[in-house]
DNA sequence: GGGCTGACTTTTC
DNA sequence: AGAAAAGCCAGCC
């Protein structure tokens, strides 16, 4: 049994258009979670391996992934979003993909 | 049931 | 402009 939140979260990352990317902030603001940026970034830490969410269009507020930079994560991640057309340079995104409101 | 944790954000120096 | 510190909140032990 997943918790209201969890499922929550779900259903706003599924939300986000491909080619767009959120921060945290956002989809925290989004769940009606205004300073629960940091929960986000715990529930998607919790994700199973297998799930098809979209949680690599989920990007620090600066437009930087949350990884290290030489992490495996971040690899698998800049990869994922550059199949989508978005381009990842210095760690960062284009912080006009940012675009998504509600 | 209490304390710790973290894929963050914002404010301050 | 770059670094440090303090909020924040549900989930996990």
């Amino acid at each position: 049994m997943k918790s209201e939140v969890e499922v929550l979260i779900y259903s706003i990352l599924s939300a986000i258009p491909k080619g767009q990317v959120a921060s945290y902030g956002q989809v925290a603001n989004f769940a009606r979670l205004p300073k629960g940026a940091r929960l986000i970034g715990r529930i998607l830490s919790r994700l199973p391996p297998e799930t098809t969410l979209p949680w690599h269009r989920v990007l620090k507020a600066n437009g930087q992934i949350a990884f290290a930079p030489d992490s495996s994560a971040y690899h698998r991640q800049k990869q994922l979003l550059e199949l989508e057309g978005i381009k990842v340079s210095q760690g960062k995104v284009d912080l006009r993909l940012f675009g998504w409101r509600d």
